[in-house]
DNA sequence: ATATTTATGCTCATTTTGAGTTTAAATAAC
DNA sequence: GTTATTTAAACTCAAAATGAGCATAAATAT
């Protein structure tokens, strides 16, 4: 795949892009607003006529996507030095993430396309358990990598980051159990924590390595244990430029404050049952969450109301219907509300 | 005082510059690197030579200060629409944040100067208990400011930022009993917590009523309780620019952060005691720390170790010296490792 | 010698967290 | 229509984390 792509937009004179990562849940998944067949973002230049950032984002999502936006705030700043302007300045993109409700994605323009996140990132979706990938090929390569480091130094510090970014214990890393991919599950004695927001910090790593398509460095070189044939097709889909990375960035963000902030709100419908939103946090995270906890910490933070009714949707029991006290929005803004951790 | 400044560089046809926070602390006070008399961050135009954003603010950084630094992280990225290229493109800067170590602030460019953070920010030094200017004229005039809304629903609204942001409860904010600063003080019941890393939102509320320098609005057209003569001087040195609201992201930043990632490692000397270090600590979030509560989860964390030796510095009981970890540097930017709470 | 200051070890009550068990109220299957 | 299954929701309990304080140690100041 050729990462030299021609884009649509004149670049000008001008050296600054905004580009979005908007984020909905639909039917418990978590899906990301792309353009282009699932390669793009979408995106384009900062210009003069835009009052700021923001304004330059809703309206170039607008133009190509339609999709009505609410919640935004800005998430990084990055350069690609392979795209320059007349002048040979340096393209500086601006991403900002965006939060659409579950109801309000419909009538996109035909170029529009709401896909899956983990599509990009299948390593992310522990939530029926460990994706098998990640003990069969990922860790593996990474380990072959760590060795190909001349320092021992660096060898060994590339391990510690391994057993950091994916949860594993190093005496575990360094016993070469790896060819058994059932005892990993069996014994959990042997592994840390998965850290859920970690996701820019693992993408990197598969970036450094040479394990994504996206990378200068790929296919890795350094493969004694060959990768499998369709390789490029399990490490998820690619995207052009680093769009990629910018969703990396946006799961990182959202995962991350999600624990601490009530963002939840941006993307659910008006009224809901608990496990609606249960369900939703676990799309966002990955992660099953225990559910009597969850709804302690909820009504704890008096974020939800009862409507009065209840849903028969479901098969059993029939739920209440909640929605959110929109009278503490701003409180809710600015406190430090979390929501519950792992089960 | 006109903001309208003739900057040093020439814009030319890019429209990116960075700017840089970069923190020190001496003599347990947090300083800022400034240039111009204080009244500028070091900062630049992004060239097409950079490599990287990092590499344009080392690049500046080193020019306008010889200061040498460690530790950068992007903070957030601003755009200026009354600063254009010869094109009409607004102007873009990208912030960051730098630690630097206590011990290597010396030998500096005449231009540069370290300053207190809270010449910038008086109400955010809680040090020595809250800042009188606090309840004496900031709190009044925000109250002021929010009567004047039209919207009696905007009015509650504003009334309950600034209960959140200033830590007041909005019953007492209703009350009138401010003109008694003292008993505030006293009955503690009636204050909320003090959130430390709100500065941005204290400093925007500030801008937005009209009571900062550097706010287009200033001096607010509402106060029929007239601010006192010398009001610029009380409310803060005031910048260039909006170079005062980029070091207020940079402290709502690190205070946020320090909480859970040990940050401090870069603004330590290598040898230190846990006195110093808490010191430090308190530098930064502007408010003091339980000392035994601060050492129990210090350790807990496993973060230092001991020399062996002692320090005699102070006047009583000798204190352990302690150096950080180094072993667990990687470790420790990954994992989250919090610094205590409050006293 | 005694008061004062700083460092450091230890206790204790309260809150928060993680992980269940039990009961309620619906649908699906026989 | 009775029974199994599914989902909801209330309640319990032990372990860990937190906030606040007391007690003792080892130096300097008077």
């Amino acid at each position: 795949m050729t990462l030299s792509y021609s884009h649509a937009h004149q670049q000008g004179s001008g050296t600054t892009e905004v580009v979005a990562v908007l984020v909905a849940i639909t039917d418990h998944i978590a899906r990301v607003l792309t353009v282009d067949q699932g390669k793009l973002l979408p995106n384009g230049p900062l210009m003069p006529l835009h009052r700021s950032l923001q304004a330059g984002v809703r309206q170039w999502v607008e133009e190509q996507t339609q999709q009505p936006l609410g919640y935004l705030e800005q998430l990084y700043t990055f350069v690609d030095t392979n795209r320059r302007n007349i002048d040979g300045h340096a393209l500086v993109y601006v991403s900002y993430l965006g939060l659409v409700q579950e109801t309000q994605t419909q009538a996109l323009q035909s170029k529009a396309l709401w896909r899956d996140w983990y599509d990009y990132f299948p390593w992310e979706n522990h939530l029926d358990g460990m994706p098998s990938i990640i003990m069969d090929f990922i860790v593996p390569a990474l380990l072959e990598w760590a060795n190909t480091a001349n320092d021992s130094i660096v060898q060994q510090r590339r391990r510690q980051r391994i057993g950091l970014c994916w949860g594993l214990d190093e005496a575990f890393l360094a016993s070469g159990k790896l060819t058994d991919s059932q005892s990993f599950n069996e014994h959990d004695n042997e592994s840390r924590e998965w850290i859920a927001e970690h996701v820019l910090l693992r993408y990197e790593m598969l970036y450094e390595a040479g394990l994504i398509p996206e990378a200068p460095n790929y296919p890795p070189n350094y493969q004694a244990v060959a990768l499998p044939e369709d390789w490029s097709q399990r490490i998820g889909v690619p995207m052009y430029y680093d769009h990629r990375r910018v969703i990396a960035t946006a799961i990182s963000r959202l995962r991350a404050k999600i624990e601490y902030r009530p963002l939840i709100f941006g993307l659910m419908p008006d009224v809901f049952t608990l496990s609606q939103l249960q369900q939703s946090v676990e799309a966002l995270s990955g992660v099953r969450l225990h559910k009597q906890n969850f709804r302690r910490l909820l009504d704890s933070q008096n974020l939800v109301m009862e409507t009065g009714e209840s849903s028969t949707a479901q098969r059993g029991r029939p739920a209440k219907l909640y929605r959110f006290r929109h009278d503490i929005e701003l409180q809710s803004l600015l406190m430090d509300s979390k929501l519950p951790k792992r089960k």
